[in-house]
DNA sequence: GATGAATGAGTCTTCATTCAT
DNA sequence: TATGAATGAAGACTCATTCAT
C-alpha cells in the first residue's frame, strides 16, 4: 500500500548545523514519516468504519497507541488528516489513469480503456476502507470538500466524455448525449465498486468479471 | 405531504370534556401538524444545504422561527426529525412505483418502465433538498441510517433485478448478469439525478432527455 | 383523610353579584376544592415515590388527569404543593398534640404522654406517603423548607424536654441534660417510624407493640 | 482521607516510554490526585450548603477554580462525584468499628462500645459536611442511592442488634425487641449528631458529654 | 519530540411557567 | 374555568485544541 505524498516529512527545514553524523537528519525523517503513517492508518480505518464526525481524536490516538499531544506534532486538526487521506487517494487513483494512445501501432482504445478501468479497480480494492471513504463520506461533510471531491468526478467527467466524443468522431460509437452517457457510466461504476468492492471484498476474478458485464452493458445495451 | 408517525400528537392530552365548538380541535390539530411542517421545513433547507452535522437545533429554531421548548414539543431529537424526513421521503419514493402489469392489453413494459421512471422524477424534482440529503448525507450519518438506506437500495435493485430477468425470459433482453446490470442501472440513475437534478435544477423538458437518453444507453448501448 | 387550610378555596373573593340563586358559588367552591385535592394527592403520591427533583409538573398532570394550565390555576408552582401538604401534615400532627394535664384528678403524665404518642402515630399511619415525605424529602430539599422542619421539630424537642424537666421537679425521673434526652428520644421515634410505618405498613398492634418498647426503653433502659 | 476507585487514573493513558527522571510520573499522579481532591472539596462544600439539586456543575467549577473540562477529567458525572463522596465516606466509618471482643482480657464491652461510638463521633466531628450531607441528602435523591444508605444502616442495625442480643445472653440487659431497641439507639444516635455535629459544630468535650449522655439513657433509662 | 492535563466554546435536552383560546 | 401550545432559562456533558513539562 502506497503512502505518497507527505509534504511535511519531505519539505521539513533541516537545520544543517545539527547533522553532525550524515543519516541523523535522515533517521529522524524516517521516524517523523512513521508516525505520520501510523495516525493516517488509524484515523482511515476509523474513519471507514465509524465515519468521520463519530471518530474522535481520542479513538483515534487510541488505535495509533500515541499521545494527544503528538498528534498535533503532526497533523494540524483533525480535518487535517481526513483531508490528506482523501487527497492522496484522489492522486493515487488520478495516477492511474493514461490518456487514451490512438497514434497507429498503440493498442485498441477499448483495451486502453479496460486496462484503465482495471488499474483503477486494483487500486480501490487495495485499499478498501478510503474506497468507502470516498464513496460515502466525502460527499456531504463540508462546501470544501464536497468541492474537492465534485472536482475530482468533474474531471473524470470530462474524461469520459472526451473519450465518448472521440468514440464517435471515429464512428465507433453512436451519436449520444456524451456529458449524460459520461455521468451514466460514472455511476455505474461507483456503484458497482460500492458493492463489490467496499460491501464485499469480493476476489479479482470477481472484480473483472463485474468489469466486462458493465462494460458490455454500456456498449451493447441491453437488448436482443 | 403525508406526516406519519408523530408521537406528541397520538400521545399528547386528549381534551376530555366535549368540543364545544365545532371544529375547534381539528383546528387545534391543523395548527399543530402546521407547527410540525414549519420544523421539518427548516431543517430539511440546512440540512440539505450545510449537511446534518453542520446544523444546529438553534440553527434549525432560528429558521423555523420558533423557541427550543417548541421543537421539543414535535420532535425527540434533532436525529428525529432526520429520519422523519428520510422516511417520509423514502415513502414518498416508493410510493411512486407501480409493479410492471405484463397482462395482455397493458401498456408495454417499456413504457410502464419509463412512467415509473418519470414518476419517481418528478418526486426528485419537487424536493430537491431532500433528494440532495438521500443521496449526500443519508449514507454514512450513522449504522441505523445506512442500514435504512441501503435496504431501500437493495428493494430497487430486487426490483430492477426481477425486471431484467423477465425481460430476459421474455427473450426482449439479452443475457447478462442481472444484478450487476441493477446496479450499473442504479447507480447511472444516481449519478444523473445529482447532475441535473440537484446540482442543476433542470427543467422537467431537460430530465424528460436526460431519461430518454440514460434509457437508450442502457437498452441499446454505445456501440455503431 | 383530613384535608384542612385550602386558602384559596375558602378566602376566594366571592363576586356577590354573580350569586343568583343561593349556592351557586358554593357549588363552584367545592368544586374547587375537589379539583385542589386532586393535585396535592397526585403529587403527594409522586413525591413520595419518586422524590421531589424527579417529579415533573408532567407527572403531577398525569397522574391528577388534569391540564397544564389548571395545575396553575390552582397552586402557584411546583414548590407550593410541596409547602401546602407540608404544611399541612404538620399542622395535622401538632394537632395530635395535647399538653399534660398535671392537675389533681388528670390521668398520670405517662399515660397521657403514650396518647399523645399514639395520636401521632395514628396520623402518620394513616399517611404513609406525607411521613415518607416528610422524614426523607423535606430536610435537604432548600434552606427555607430545611428551617421549616427544624423549626417542627425545635418545638417537638421544646415540649419533650419541657416534659422531661417536669418529670424530674416532679421527682419521678432522675436528672439528665433534658435537651440531649429530648433529643435521643426524637430521634429514636423517627427511626422507628421510618422502619415501622414506612418501609413496612405495620398494623395496628404492631405499631403498639413497637411504643411500648421504646417507651419502656427510654424509661427503664437496658440494664438488669 | 481514602482515594479509592479513580477511574481516570486506572485507565489513563500511561506512557510507554521510559521514565526519563526519576519521580516524573510518580509527580504527576500526586498532581492528578490533588486536583481530584480540589474537585472533592468544592464539591462536599457546595452539596453540604445547599445541597445536591441546587448545586451546578458551574457552581462546583467556580468554587474549585477550575474548567468544565477538568472537571469531566476527574469524574464522569456530577453524581459520580456525590457517590464517590458518600461511599468514600462511609467506608470511612466503617472503619472506625471494631468488633466487640468478648474473649477473657479485654476490656469490658461497654468500654469498648463506648470507644467505638467515640472513634465514629470522630469522623463525624471531622468531616461535618459530609455528616450533613449524609444524614440530610443522601436519603431522598435517588433509588439507587437510598438503597445504598439503607445498606449502610441496615448493616448498623444488625451490629447493634447482635450486640444486644449477646448482652441479654450474658445477663447484661434486660430482655427486650433487639431490633426495636437497635432502631431506637441508631436514631438517637442520629438526631445528636444532627444537633451537636452538623448544626453545632461542638468540641470534644460536648461531644463526650453528649455520648455520656445518650450512653446512660440508653443503659439505665431515665426513671428514678 | 513526546506527553497528557487543562481548557472552554459549543451542543443537546429538560422542564417550570405563561398565555391566548 | 379549563386547556395545552409555546416559551427560554438553565442544566449536563463533549471534544478538538493548546501548552507546560
Amino acid at each position: 500500500m502506497k503512502e505518497a505524498g507527505d509534504p511535511a516529512a519531505s519539505g521539513g527545514q533541516v537545520p544543517s548545523s545539527v547533522e553532525h553524523v550524515d543519516g541523523r537528519v535522515s533517521r529522524a525523517q524516517r521516524l517523523r514519516a512513521q508516525r505520520r503513517q501510523q495516525v493516517r492508518q488509524a484515523a482511515r480505518r476509523l474513519f471507514a468504519q465509524r465515519g468521520y464526525h463519530d471518530t474522535s481524536i481520542q479513538d483515534i490516538l487510541q488505535e495509533a497507541g500515541i499521545a494527544r499531544g503528538t498528534f498535533y506534532l503532526h497533523f494540524d486538526s483533525k480535518r487535517a488528516v481526513f483531508d490528506d487521506l482523501v487527497d492522496d487517494f484522489l492522486d493515487r487513483i488520478r495516477s492511474m489513469v493514461r490518456r487514451v494512445d490512438t497514434s497507429p501501432g498503440a493498442p485498441p482504445p477499448l483495451v486502453q480503456i479496460e486496462q484503465n478501468l482495471s488499474r483503477v479497480m486494483d487500486v480501490l480494492s487495495s485499499d478498501r476502507d478510503m474506497t468507502r471513504i470516498l464513496l460515502h463520506l466525502a460527499q456531504g461533510l463540508d462546501k470544501d470538500c464536497d468541492a474537492k471531491v465534485a472536482d475530482f468526478y468533474d474531471r473524470v467527467l470530462l474524461l469520459l466524455g472526451g473519450a465518448l466524443e472521440q468514440g464517435q468522431r471515429m464512428g465507433l460509437l453512436r451519436p449520444c448525449d456524451s456529458r449524460v452517457v459520461a455521468q451514466a457510466a460514472l455511476g455505474s461504476l461507483k456503484e458497482v465498486v460500492l458493492h463489490w468492492i467496499v460491501r464485499r471484498d469480493s476476489a479479482r476474478e470477481e472484480v473483472e468479471h463485474v468489469i466486462r458485464e458493465i462494460l458490455r452493458f454500456a456498449l451493447e445495451g441491453l437488448f436482443r
